[in-house]
Order: structure tokens, then C-alpha cells, then sequence
RNA sequence: GGGCGCUUAGCUCAGCUGGGAGAGCGUCGCCCUUACAAGGCGAAAGUCGCAGGUUCGAGCCCUGCAGCGCCCACCA
């Protein structure tokens, strides 16, 4: 088998992965090995691959490949989310494009669409990630309203509701009125916007002439004001407190109190507040705290944040936006505006719908976070989940990656509220809670457990809960509920806890800490050992990848190419705002004049690795990528080579008398220390240090040097066949080993190429991804062999350099003398001379003309090299070479003895450092003195 | 308001428990040398954000400042 001419990785790439998958190579298949398990982050169910995906994949993939070589009884868990409001609202847009909305179907009609819908799409990113090269168990792929998880979830909602933790409440929650269900904390977002700041007059009862100003930006609810609220300690107002005012706008005319409360800012606006219960979180806790006052709670808006009959005649039915433009129209008429002025203040919307979300009075379902214990007595919410939940990361059961993420983590714990778990939507788990007649509820895994549970006769009519549970109620159960749980299977045993968790630090909060919540909880033992976290995949300037910025990388147009057109295309398609497409096109056609071209999935993986340093957001550069793409390049072609020079002869693969070369040992040796290396940097998820450390393996020691040195090696006709065996079997097998090495995080190529290759390294196996993962053998390493090298490798480029300074074409054969600069060190073993002699270019200088050489001297390392050139030579140019390095030596020599004299230095530096430096001083000055001798003959 | 992070070559980033400033890409020369021009060989390029401090010694530790970014909470 051999290697076609060009690295093509469209040709190779599906081919292989066909095969893997086929074989089964991706279940795990070590049943006595300790277990090595990842869960994927299920992406949802309509989702796209995007970068983001594509870079925490090639984490978890090259992990998982890397555990499975290594032996490891190896799971990668794959899946999707129904991820419940964005699939809803997916597919609710494409009926709408269809001139429908889910009423013309009906809730269960409306969720059969949403099941073809997966049918017909749900498969798509599980495509793209085999596209990537991902090796996940797809044979036990999950989805979390599959029947098992669906159980888990009913299993987990009546045990929390039985044990007093989820109870079912009417509180103020986050409103969303475009999508018409409650969303909870997390799901609302606040950013900084422009708007108004109202003064607003409110007259007393007793002087209609005088009266309080408040400031508010939202007009429209002093409607249902239920009072005026001051600082306790505000001395301006306190002759005031309890007075009685009228609301603005009623009718009939409301007179509410002024009260006192703690939370108002008497620096901020007037110094006075209006409190309007029903729509605010923080007059909502004023009135909790003056229950004695009895603060009307007046509900002022319908579900879509229409105004409601708790409005005056004029104001029902308009918008909440209309209402506003109209209240301040009449304020404005009736002389109670005393003033407008711009102010910019943080609106919260909901992070799926964009709308302004209302905080709205309505009965939830929440899991309890706060209460250290039940009525009853029970232990509350904080006591049994949050409080393990912190405890799990503190100990260590847990651990972040990097480290600081735990404080983040903490810090959400510990000022978390309840969460607020039910959605007023179609698709997802429904709640499994009944009420009858009377409104009576109760809570079990069906309704005839119910009936069971409650001894409820089969005359009592029951109607289940509406409402859906919250998707991450379902992810939050995801590491159990994929192996199985409730039923005590195998899979679960073996794999739970997990190994680790890869995942941005964007879903923290989300999933990670109700993961652990849950975890704890129900397993009673953490979901992963180690949470590794990611950063964000951003434009090669940083900037966040978004499609309105047109800025947007699709991985698989990186693997595959992509036309400029298409591109083109891709992007200014389905803009939110159509105006932005000729920005966007002008910007793609100035970026990729020529579209992209195909990279390969191994080239992008390879990017991913190289980029991914700890924790912070990675800019992605296609430069990289290109770049990497030439690495792949690069290793194709040095197996190509390899091949040429070991297929078909003796390997040494049956054995055989083996003789190494000086570059055999040397590479052997280095090949060690990089195994070494890699398998450090895997153990601390420094893919970018695994990435470098390949990359300079297989192209500065593999392909620079070694296959360099073994040119002459197995061309020279003197070589014995030991030698010759020495040097193939050390060529094809350090070229197998980093074909293991790397196939981690390039499978394909790897693969590829270990097909061709392992048979003359004496290898025979189905596939390079069951092979073992290269350890390093301390006892190749070759101290002696990596000194002459390293010797070798300083003399050649100071010769090729000096060539350069003088414009002698590498043609010329140069005449060189090298002796040891000090006598300490021992001469050039004559495999090191040979090696000088092929990669520089050079003869031995005859001891005839050495003692007065036509030429220059070089130091190198801690050699002396002596070049004649016939006819050299520049002596200006030479002269001025040396100059040039004495004075940078001067600056060396200066600063080393001025450290040396400094009888502080000497005393307190550790021992070592100071004979180092010494030992470094007398080196400089001993070059100095060989340049300044040369410098002399050439002035002489 | 609380918390976190970043600032090193033109660009994107490494730099381990403090001890002679690095890589890739880009740029500039010279080479189609028998695996590879998606290549080879060589070169130029940095007051390590600023100011203090600790130390024999600071890119690294401490303090302050500036700029950039993120998260949480929030003043109506």
C-alpha cells in the first residue's frame, strides 16, 4: 500500500471514519479497565454545528481518543436537548413562513409536527460531528424526552415535590409576553439602554396644590401605584410620612400612603419612590415587608402586556408602550409632569424572544434554593441541595479547570433564588401534577399513581398540569439519566461518576452547578470529577461571531471549502436586518477574495488544540488553520518518503543485528522526551502544549533534522546492513509512534497514513485508533547522543548563516575547521563530522593551510569553526561581522561580571545559579578572545 | 456596587515553583537541493500597559493607576 502523490483529506477522511464506526470501534470495549467516561453536552435538537461545538468537541474528542489508546474502559455519551421553547419556536416560525400558528393544530397535533420535525432534522449535527471526526457511542445515543429520560425526570419531579423541595407558588415571576410563559432568572437578560426619567407630581389628599414628585421610567404602572415609599432616615420627607396622596390618572381617584422604607435611595431621583407590587421585584419585597400597610397588589396588564379592566376605560387594550406615550400625554395636560429627562437604565428581556420582560403575579412551579428548613421541619432547599452543592467543590470531589471558576461558581450558589421551573409552552416534560374539582393538586408519575398514592375514587375527575417543565430541569439529570437511571444498569455502575465535563463557562449556572445539585442529590455522588471549561471561539479579532455582524465561521466550510458566492450567500441570508447584508458582503468578498479553501477536518482539529490555552476566549485565526493544513501536508509527505525508503526492504522488522546511528539514538531520545511531554500536557488539558509539542517533533527534530541525516545514511554505500536495518527500522518507527501520538487530535490523517506504514514498523492491527498510546521508556533516553546533536545542531546553521553574510551559494563545497573552543570539551565524533559535512556543505580544512587561514571564524555552541574560502574574502565585510558580535558580547560580558561582582548576588543566590553564571561569564570571554584574535589576522 | 480575566514582536498567542525574552502567521533576502514551493535555508523585529514596592535578581510576586473584556446584582 502506498501514498497517493498529494494530501487530499476530502479523499481519505469519510472513507476511515465509515470504518471506524462500522467496526464498532466507538462503544466501549475494556470492560476490566478502569472506566473513562465524557457526557457530551447535548446541543439541541435543531441545532447546527457551530465553532463553538466544533472546538469543545475536538476537546472531548481528542480526550476520549487519547483514554481509549490508552486503555481505558472509554464512553463518550452522545445526545441532543429538546431544548424546549428554541425547538418550539423553530418550528412555530417555519408554520408561520406556512401562513400557520400552533392554535390551528392544538397542543398535541402541534407536538406531533414538532416530532417530525426532529425526524427530519435531529440528525443533522450528529452528522456535522462525524464530519469533525468525533467518536461517540453512537449506538446509545440519547435525547432527553426519550422514554427512559422522560421517566427520569418524572421520577425526580415527585421525589423533590414529596420530600417539600419543589412546591408550586403564586409570586412575582419573569414574564415573557411575545412567548407567553415565565422564564427564570437565568433566562433573562439586562443591558443598558436609553429611555426616560419621569417626574411625576402626586397631589395630597389635604392640599391638592402641593403634593410629592417621583421619578419613574415606567409611567404607565402609576395606575396601580399602592404607595409612596421615602428613606426612613430622609429628613426632607419625614414630615410627611403617612400623609395620604393621590395617584395620578385613577378613576376613581386612589389616595395611597406615604411610607418608609430602607431599600429607597434618598440620593437618587426625587428621593422618593413609587411602589407598584405587581410589577416590580423590588416593590414586590416592600410590600412582603409592610404587610401591616396593606399595599394594594393590582395587576395591571394582560399575558401579552396589554393593559387590563384594573385600567381606566381609555387605557384597556393598549399596549404597555402605547399606554406609556398616552399617560404621559395626560400627565403632561393635567400639569402633574414636572419634568422628563433622558436616562439610560438596564432592561431586562427574555434571552430567547428579545421582549421586555414584565415581572407579572402569576402560580409557578419552583424548586426550593433558599430555605434552610421546612415547616415541617424538613430540611429546606439550601440545607439539601445548594449547601452539598457547594461542599462537593470545596472538598474536591469536584474540581474546576482552571481552578477559578469555582469562585464563580460559589458566588452564583450562594445568592441563587428558587428556581422557577414551570413553562407555559407545549413542548417538553409535561408536570406530572393533577388537580381536581376543587383545585385540590397532587403530584405522582401518573395519574394512576396518583389515584393510587392519594386513594383517589374513579369518580374524582383529575386534569393534569398544563404547564412544562424548564429544559435544564431534564439536562440537569443528563449524566444519570443517559446511563439509565432509575434502573440500576450496568452502564450506570460502570460509568457514573463521570470523568470530566467540557463545557463553556456561559452554561455554569445553566447546567453545570444543577448537574451537580442533582447529581448529589440522587446518586449521591458528584456527576464528573473535573469540569474542564473553555473559552469562546471569537473572530481572528476577537470580535463574538454573530450573524448580524456577517462575521460567522462554519466548521464545515472549513473542511470542506467553500466558493466565495456561496459564502456570500450563506451569510446574508435570513439577516434579522436585511439592511446590514451590503456591509456584510462587502466585508466577505475583502476577507476571502477567493472563498475558503478545504482544509480537512484534521487541519481544523489541529487549530482547535493549538489555540485552546486555558480558560480564556480564543480568537480564531484561519491563518492557523492554513498553516496546520501545511503541517498535514508536511507529515504526508515525510511518510511518503519513508515508505520510498522502507517498503520492501529490510526493516528489521523480524529481527536482525541493528546498528543506530548518531541521529538514530538522537531522535529515539527525543521522540522520549516528547511522549513525556505530551502526556503532561494532556494530564492538565494543555492541548495547545500537546499541539506545539507534535508540531515540533514531527517538523523540527522528525523532518528537519533526522530524515535529513538519514539521506546520507542510507545512500552511503559503505553502510553495512545493520546500519541500514538501524536506520529504517528507526525511521518507520519513530514515524508509526508520532503517527499515535498525534492521532488524538488528528485522526484521519494519522490513520491514513498507519495503514500504509505500521506493517514495516512490525505492527499489524486493524486500526491506528486501537493501538496503544506511545509512553516514554526512560531508558532511550541518550544523554551522549542528544549532546553531539545538540553540537551538530549549532555548528550547521552558523555555517549556512555565514554563507548567507557572504553571498556564497550553497553550491560551493566549504573548506571548515571545527575544534572545541575549550579544551574541556571533547572533539566531533566522526558521525557528527560527517553530519557537518552533508547538511553545511563542507570539506575538512587541510592542517596545511589551518594554521593561517584565508577566512573567517565563527563560534557555535562550544565549538570553534574555521572557514577557508577561496578567495573570500570581504575582509571589510568579515571585520565588521566580528565587531558587530563582540559589542553585543561586550553588552553580555558586562552585565554577567557586574552580577558576579555584586557580593550579594554571591552570597544569597542559590549555589547553582552563581556557578552558572560563572561558568557563562568565562564562556563569553573566552569567545571574546577568539573573535578579538581573529579580528586581529584580518587586520594583520 | 461585587467578582473575574486580559495588556509580551506588525497580527494571534506561549512563557512551568522568580535566575540568560519564545512560537506560529506575516515581512525581507537567497534557493524549483533527488518527501514536500502547502517547501528549504537565512534575516530583521519587543522599554514584556504605566508607576511604585519586595528581592542579590521581576514578564512572573505585592500595591496603585490606565485601557480592554466578561459575569453577577442593581437606583425607581
Amino acid at each position: 500500500m502506498s501514498l497517493d502523490k498529494a494530501y487530499d483529506p476530502q479523499r481519505i477522511e469519510s472513507r476511515w471514519y465509515e470504518f471506524w464506526e462500522s467496526e464498532g470501534y466507538f462503544a466501549p470495549a475494556n470492560p476490566d479497565a478502569p472506566p473513562y467516561c465524557i457526557m457530551i453536552p447535548p446541543p439541541n435538537v435543531t441545532g447546527n454545528l457551530h465553532m463553538g461545538h466544533a472546538f469543545q468537541d475536538l476537546i472531548m474528542d481528542a480526550l476520549i481518543r487519547y483514554h481509549r489508546m490508552r486503555g481505558r474502559n472509554t464512553l463518550w455519551q452522545p445526545g441532543t436537548d429538546h431544548a424546549g421553547i428554541a425547538t418550539q419556536m423553530v418550528v412555530e416560525r417555519a408554520l408561520n413562513a406556512g401562513g400557520e400558528n400552533r392554535h390551528d393544530y392544538g397542543r398535541e397535533k402541534f407536538i406531533d409536527k414538532v416530532w417530525e420535525w426532529k425526524a427530519q432534522f435531529g440528525g443533522v449535527i450528529a452528522g456535522q460531528l462525524r464530519r469533525m471526526g468525533a467518536s461517540p457511542d453512537w449506538d446509545n445515543e440519547r435525547f432527553t424526552m426519550d422514554e427512559g429520560l422522560s421517566d427520569a425526570v418524572k421520577r425526580v419531579f415527585v421525589q423533590l415535590y414529596d420530600d417539600g423541595i419543589i412546591y408550586r407558588g403564586k409570586r412575582l415571576v419573569n414574564w415573557d409576553p411575545v412567548l407567553l410563559t415565565a422564564v427564570s432568572d437565568l433566562e433573562v437578560v439586562s443591558e443598558e439602554e436609553p429611555g426616560t426619567m419621569y417626574y411625576v407630581r402626586y397631589p395630597f389628599v389635604d392640599d391638592e396644590a402641593g403634593g410629592v414628585v417621583i421619578g419613574t421610567t415606567r409611567p404607565e404602572t402609576i395606575l396601580v401605584d399602592g404607595a409612596v415609599a421615602v428613606h426612613p432616615d430622609d429628613a426632607r420627607f419625614k414630615p410627611l410620612v403617612g400623609k395620604r396622596v393621590w395617584v395620578p390618572m385613577t378613576e376613581p381617584r386612589r389616595a395611597i400612603e406615604i411610607i418608609t422604607d430602607e431599600y429607597v435611595e434618598s440620593d437618587f431621583g426625587t428621593g422618593c419612590v413609587k411602589i407598584t407590587a405587581a410589577h416590580d421585584f423590588n416593590d414586590y419585597e416592600v410590600h412582603m415587608r409592610h404587610l401591616d400597610k396593606n399595599i394594594p397588589l393590582i395587576v395591571l396588564f394582560t399575558p401579552d402586556a396589554k393593559m387590563n379592566d384594573n385600567a381606566p376605560k381609555k387605557y384597556r387594550g393598549m399596549d404597555r408602550y402605547d399606554a406609556r406615550k398616552q399617560i404621559v400625554h395626560d400627565l403632561r395636560e393635567q400639569k402633574l409632569l414636572v419634568k422628563e429627562a433622558p436616562h439610560r437604565y438596564k432592561l431586562p428581556r427574555g434571552d430567547r424572544s428579545g421582549a421586555v420582560v414584565e415581572p407579572m403575579l402569576t402560580d409557578q412551579w419552583y424548586v426550593d434554593l433558599t430555605r434552610e428548613t421546612l415547616p415541617d421541619g424538613r430540611p429546606g432547599g439550601k440545607a439539601k441541595i445548594i449547601d452539598p452543592a457547594i461542599e462537593v467543590v470545596a472538598n474536591g470531589r469536584v474540581k474546576f479547570v482552571p481552578g477559578n471558576w469555582s469562585k464563580t461558581y460559589y458566588q452564583w450558589l450562594e445568592n441563587v433564588e428558587d428556581w422557577c421551573i414551570s413553562r407555559q409552552i407545549w413542548w417538553g416534560h409535561r408536570i406530572p401534577a393533577w388537580y381536581d374539582d376543587d383545585g385540590n393538586v397532587y403530584v405522582g408519575l401518573d395519574e394512576a399513581a396518583v389515584r393510587e398514592k392519594y386513594a383517589l375514587p374513579a369518580s374524582c375527575a383529575l386534569r393534569q398540569d398544563e404547564d412544562v417543565l424548564d429544559t435544564w430541569f431534564s439536562s440537569a439529570l443528563w449524566p444519570f439519566s443517559t446511563l439509565g437511571w432509575p434502573q440500576k444498569t450496568e452502564r450506570l455502575q460502570t460509568f457514573y461518576p463521570t470523568s470530566v465535563l467540557v463545557t463553556g463557562f456561559d452554561i455554569i449556572f445553566f447546567w453545570v452547578a444543577r448537574m451537580i445539585m442533582m447529581g448529589v442529590n440522587f446518586m449521591g455522588e458528584v456527576p464528573f470529577h473535573q469540569v474542564y471549561i473553555h473559552g469562546l471561539v471569537r473572530d481572528a479579532h476577537g470580535q463574538k461571531m454573530s450573524k448580524s455582524k456577517g462575521n460567522v465561521l462554519d466548521p464545515i466550510d472549513l473542511i470542506d471549502g467553500i466558493e466565495l458566492e456561496p459564502l456570500v450567500k450563506k451569510r446574508t441570508k435570513g439577516l434579522m436586518r436585511p439592511q446590514d447584508a451590503d456591509g456584510i458582503e462587502k466585508q466577505t468578498r475583502k476577507d476571502f477574495p477567493d472563498g475558503i479553501p478545504r482544509f480537512g477536518a484534521d487541519a481544523l482539529r489541529f487549530t482547535f488544540a493549538a489555540l485552546a490555552s486555558t480558560g480564556r476566549d480564543i480568537n480564531f485565526d484561519l491563518g492557523r488553520t492554513e498553516g496546520y493544513r501545511n503541517f498535514c501536508n508536511k507529515i504526508w509527505n515525510a511518510a511518503r518518503f519513508v515508505l520510498m525508503n522502507t517498503e520492501g526492504k529490510d526493516c528489521a522488522q523480524d529481527g536482525g543485528e541493528v546498528e543506530l546511528s548518531l541521529a538514530d539514538r538522537w531522535i529515539i531520545s527525543t521522540l522520549q522526551r516528547s511522549e513525556d511531554a505530551v502526556g503532561k500536557a494532556m494530564a492538565h488539558y494543555r492541548f495547545d502544549h500537546v499541539a506545539k509539542e507534535i508540531y515540533e517533533l514531527i517538523w523540527n527534530h522528525y523532518c528537519d533534522w533526522y530524515v535529513e541525516l538519514c539521506k546520507p545514511a542510507l545512500n552511503n554505500k559503505a553502510s553495512n546492513e545493520a546500519q541500514l536495518r538501524g536506520s529504517r527500522r528507526t525511521l518507520v518507527g519513530v514515524m508509526e509512534t508520532m503517527l499515535r501520538l498525534a492521532h488524538p487530535i488528528m485522526p484521519f490523517i494519522t490513520e491514513e497514513i498507519w495503514q500504509a506504514l505500521a506493517p514495516l514498523a512490525g505492527k499489524r492491527a486493524p486500526s491506528i485508533m486501537t493501538q496503544p498510546y506511545p509512553q516514554p521508556d526512560s531508558g532511550q533516553i541518550d544523554e551522549a547522543a542528544e549532546r553531539e546533536m545538540q553540537r551538530v545542531i549549532d555548528i550547521v546553521p552558523a555555517i549556512r548563516k555565514l554563507r548567507g553574510e557572504n553571498n556564497i551559494s550553497p553550491a560551493i563545497t566549504l573548506p571548515v575547521a571545527i575544534a572545541p573552543a575549550s579544551p574541556q570539551s571533547p572533539p566531533l565524533t566522526d558521525d557528527a563530522l560527517i553530519y557537518i559535512k552533508t547538511l553545511a556543505k563542507t570539506e575538512p580544512l587541510q592542517p596545511a593551510t589551518s594554521g593561517q587561514p584565508e577566512g573567517a571564524m565563527i563560534l557555535a555552541g562550544e565549538m570553534q569553526i574555521t572557514v577557508s574560502v577561496e578567495g573570500l574574502t570581504d575582509v571589510e565585510g568579515e571585520t565588521q561581522r566580528i565587531n558587530k558580535e563582540l559589542q553585543t558580547l561586550e553588552k553580555l560580558i558586562a552585565r554577567s561580571s557586574q552580577k558576579l561582582s555584586n557580593q550579594d548576588f554571591i552570597k544569597k543566590a542559590p549555589e547553582a545559579v552563581v556557578q552558572k553564571e560563572q561558568a557563562r561569564l568565562e564562556e563569553l570571554q573566552g569567545k571574546r578572545s577568539k573573535l578579538e584574535a581573529q579580528l586581529e589576522k584580518l587586520e594583520g
